[in-house]
DNA sequence: AATGTCTGCCCC
DNA sequence: ATTCTGC
DNA sequence: GCAGAATGGGCAGACATT
C-alpha cells in the first residue's frame, strides 16, 4: 500500500468531525489492506509507531523535529517558529515547506507503507552520544521522499499527534464493518460516497456487497448467526432489535481488545476466525490490561445519582495506580495506569504478593507512606515511577503502602461480575492492615453516610472518595459513570498573567496557555501556567462564558514581544485561578506552584496590584493541609 | 565533570 | 490530572 | 454518556553543551 494512499485518508478524516464518515472511510482502508500489512496499518491509523505494550519509545518531540525541519529544507529554526506560530502544528509547516520545495525538486521515490513505518520504527534503536542527529537522519530522509500531505503526517507520525479525531472507538467499529458479519439497514444513510468511482471492491459500506442474507428474529440470535457465518448478512424485525444486534458484535470485538491491547491481532482474528475466535480470547495474566477510570462528580449529590444508592465508597489515595499480575507460574508483574511495566521499580510491592495464590489480577493504588506510617506527598512517591538507577536506594527512602480495591482475574476473568462480587474478592485475599491492604471501604446508604466517610477520608489525608456502583462490571480503558470521585473544591487565587503562548492544533489563532503571577512588593512573581477552562466556542445562554477569543483580545493590546510561539505581556490582566493544592517548587520566581490549575473568570475589575500577595499564597499553602481537621 | 535541554501514548 | 466539544 | 483533543506541575533519564 502507498503512502500516499493514507495520507489522502488521513486527509478526508481530518475533515470531517462525522464518526460515522470517519468508521466508514477507516473501514475501507483495513479492507483494502493486505493482510500483512494490517499491523502497521492499524498502528498508523492509532497515530502510534510501536504497539502499546512495546517499552520503546521514538524520543522525538518538538525540538527535534524543528531540527530535522531545518535540515530537510533548510530553513533557520526562528523562520520554523514562526510558522508554527501561525498553524499551530509542525506538520503543517512541513506540507507548506514541501510545497515550496516541489517547484524545485524534480523526482521523489513513492514511499509505502511499510517503508515509512519501519523507517520510523528505528527512531528508539539508535542510543548514545549522536543518537538525536541519528533520529534527524531518518525524519530528513522520510521528509526527502514526501508529497506536502504525506509530509505533513510523517511529522505528526513522529510526534505521535494525527489529530484526526480518529481514536480506538473508531477504529475497534471499523474492524467490525470491514470483516464482521453486518445487520441491514443500520448505516445505509451514512455512506461516504465521495468516491463513487471506486465501486469496484462491491462491498465498501458494511451492508452492501455479496454478504449472504440471514433472517434472524433476536439480536441473540443474529449472533449466533453470525458466529457461524462470517460472511453474513442480518435482516433483524426492526432497527432496534438491529441496533442490539450490532452493538452485540461491537461488543465481541471490544472483548478482545480488551483481553489483548492489540488491533493487528484482533483484526485478524475477526478476519480469518470471526465472532467465534474473538470470543475464545481471554485475559492472560501476565499481559497487563487497561484500567478502569473514573468521572469526576460535581457534587455529592450527584456522584450519588450517578452511580446509585446503596452504593460502596472507598478513600481516594493520592499515589499512583499500579495493576498487579500474577501469572500461572506465580510470576509478578506490576504495570501502571498507562501499562508501562515498572516490576523492576518496586521490588518491594513484588514480595507483598508473591505468596497471594495465583493466577491472580489486582487493581491498586501505591502510596508513599513515612516512617510513622503517614502519607507523602505525590512527588515523593513520583520519584521512584521512572527510576532505573540506584533502585535499592529508592526502594529504602520511599516505602509504598499498596491498597487494593478490585480483582480483575481469579480462577478465570472477573470483568464481567459484579464490582460487589469482586470487591468480595479483594477482603479475601488481602488484609485489611499492612503494607498490602484492602483500600479502606463503606458501604453508602443515604447521603449522610457518604458525607461522612467523605469527612474522616479527607481528615485522613486523602484526596477525597471513590463512589462505585454495586453491579457495575469492569470497563477497562473507560471512564464511565459507574464509579465517581469527589474531592474538595479548592478556592480559587486572583493572579495577573505576564506571558502566554499560542495555541496547538485547532486552538492555533488564539492565546491558550497564560503564565501567572502574583505579586511582591510591587514585583509580579510567576507562580505558574493555566491552560484549560476557557470555552472555544461563545455559550449564548451564559452571558459569563470566558472564551479563548476574548482572552486575546484582551491580552493583545498588553503584547509587549513575542519569539515563536511564546508571548511578553505588561501585566495589568488578572483572573481567577481554581486549583487543588499549592506545591513549593523550583521552577517558579514565586517558589510555589499550582497543581491542576484552570481558569474560572476574568477579573476586568481588578488590577496587577490587587492579585494575591505572594503572603497570601504562603499562607493559603500553610491553611491547605488543616483541611478536614474540624 | 558539571550544567542545560529535551522527552515521556510518564506519573498525577 | 481538568475541561470543553461533537456525536 | 462517551471519546477525543486541548491544556497544567514535576519526576528520572538521556543526550548535548559548556
Amino acid at each position: 500500500m502507498r503512502f500516499s494512499q493514507l495520507a489522502s485518508c488521513f486527509l478526508a478524516l481530518e475533515a470531517t468531525s462525522k464518526r460515522l464518515e470517519k468508521t466508514s472511510r477507516v473501514s475501507a482502508l483495513i479492507r483494502q489492506c493486505d493482510l500483512d500489512l494490517l499491523e502497521p496499518l492499524l498502528l498508523l491509523l492509532q497515530g502510534r509507531i510501536y504497539r502499546l505494550i512495546d517499552p520503546r519509545e521514538p524520543g522525538v518531540s518538538d525540538r527535534t523535529m524543528i531540527k530535522a525541519l531545518q535540515t530537510a529544507y533548510g530553513i533557520s529554526p526562528a523562520a520554523i517558529e514562526t510558522r508554527w506560530r501561525k498553524h499551530g502544528d509542525l506538520g503543517l509547516v512541513a506540507e507548506e515547506l514541501a510545497k515550496a520545495q516541489a517547484q524545485v525538486r524534480l523526482v521523489a521515490e513513492t514511499l509505502d507503507l511499510q517503508r515509512v513505518h519501519t523507517t520510523l520504527t528505528k527512531l528508539a534503536v539508535h542510543e548514545g552520544a549522536g543518537a538525536i542527529d541519528h533520529k534527524v537522519r531518518l525524519i530528513t530522509e522520510l521528509l526527502s521522499h514526501a508529497d506536502p500531505a504525506e509530509a505533513r503526517y510523517i511529522v505528526r507520525l513522529v510526534l505521535g499527534q494525527l489529530r484526526m479525531g480518529v481514536g480506538e472507538g473508531i477504529i475497534r467499529d471499523a474492524i467490525c464493518w470491514a470483516f464482521l458479519p453486518m445487520p441491514k439497514g443500520l448505516f445505509d444513510s451514512n455512506e461516504h460516497c465521495d468516491d463513487a468511482k471506486d465501486n469496484s471492491s462491491g462491498n465498501k459500506t458494511p451492508t452492501s456487497g455479496n454478504r449472504t442474507v440471514f433472517t434472524c428474529d433476536t439480536a441473540d440470535d443474529a449472533l449466533i448467526i453470525a458466529r457461524d457465518n462470517p460472511q453474513a448478512l442480518l435482516i433483524l424485525p426492526d432497527e432496534s432489535a438491529a441496533r442490539q444486534a450490532y452493538n452485540l458484535i461491537i461488543s465481541t470485538v471490544q472483548h478482545a481488545l480488551d483481553v489483548s491491547n492489540d488491533f493487528a491481532a484482533v483484526a485478524l482474528v475477526a478476519r480469518t476466525r470471526g465472532i467465534g475466535g474473538l470470543q475464545a480470547m481471554d485475559i492472560t495474566p501476565g499481559k497487563p490490561l487497561k484500567v478502569m477510570l473514573a468521572q469526576k462528580a460535581e457534587s455529592m449529590e450527584k456522584g450519588l445519582a450517578s452511580v446509585g444508592l446503596p452504593c460502596q465508597a472507598e478513600y481516594k489515595y493520592d499515589g499512583f495506580r499500579v495493576q498487579i499480575h500474577i501469572d500461572p507460574h506465580q510470576e509478578v508483574s506490576i504495570f501502571t495506569r498507562r501499562l508501562e511495566n515498572v516490576t523492576r521499580q518496586f521490588p518491594d510491592i513484588v514480595s507483598m504478593v508473591k505468596d497471594l495464590p495465583g493466577p491472580l489480577i489486582l487493581d491498586a493504588e501505591a502510596v508513599g507512606i513515612d516512617q510513622d506510617g503517614s502519607f507523602l506527598p505525590f512527588q515523593s512517591i513520583s520519584q521512584r515511577i521512572r527510576r532505573k538507577h540506584r533502585i535499592a536506594d529508592s526502594v529504602r527512602r520511599l516505602r509504598v503502602q499498596v491498597h487494593v480495591f478490585d480483582v480483575l482475574y481469579r480462577q478465570g476473568s472477573m470483568l464481567s461480575r459484579p464490582f460487589q462480587e469482586r470487591r468480595k474478592a479483594v477482603q479475601e485475599l488481602v488484609p485489611i492492615n499492612g503494607p498490602l491492604q484492602a483500600a479502606t471501604a463503606t458501604t453508602i446508604a443515604e447521603e449522610k453516610d457518604a458525607v461522612a466517610f467523605y469527612e474522616k477520608a479527607l481528615a485522613a489525608h486523602n484526596e477525597g472518595i471513590m463512589l462505585k456502583a454495586f453491579d457495575a462490571p469492569y470497563r477497562p480503558g473507560s471512564r464511565v459513570g459507574s464509579m465517581v470521585k469527589v474531592k474538595p473544591v479548592m478556592d480559587g487565587l486572583d493572579l495577573v498573567i505576564v506571558e502566554a503562548e499560542w495555541g496547538e492544533g485547532k486552538r492555533a489563532t488564539w492565546l491558550t496557555s497564560f503564565t501567572l503571577a502574583c505579586q511582591h512588593q510591587g514585583t509580579c512573581l510567576a507562580i505558574g501556567k493555566v491552560g484549560t477552562g476557557l470555552k472555544e466556542k461563545l455559550d449564548d445562554s451564559d452571558e459569563e462564558t470566558l472564551t479563548f477569543a476574548a482572552i486575546t483580545e484582551a491580552l493583545r493590546p498588553l503584547i509587549e514581544r513575542q519569539e515563536g510561539r511564546a508571548v511578553w505581556l505588561r501585566p495589568e490582566l488578572v483572573v481567577e485561578v481554581a486549583f487543588e493544592e499549592i506545591q513549593k517548587s523550583p521552577s517558579y520566581a514565586s517558589g510555589y506552584a499550582l497543581r491542576f490549575p484552570r481558569m474560572i473568570r476574568l477579573r476586568e475589575d481588578r488590577a496587577a496590584d490587587d492579585a494575591a500577595s505572594l503572603d497570601e499564597v504562603r499562607i493559603a499553602y500553610e491553611q491547605q493541609y488543616r483541611r478536614g481537621l474540624t
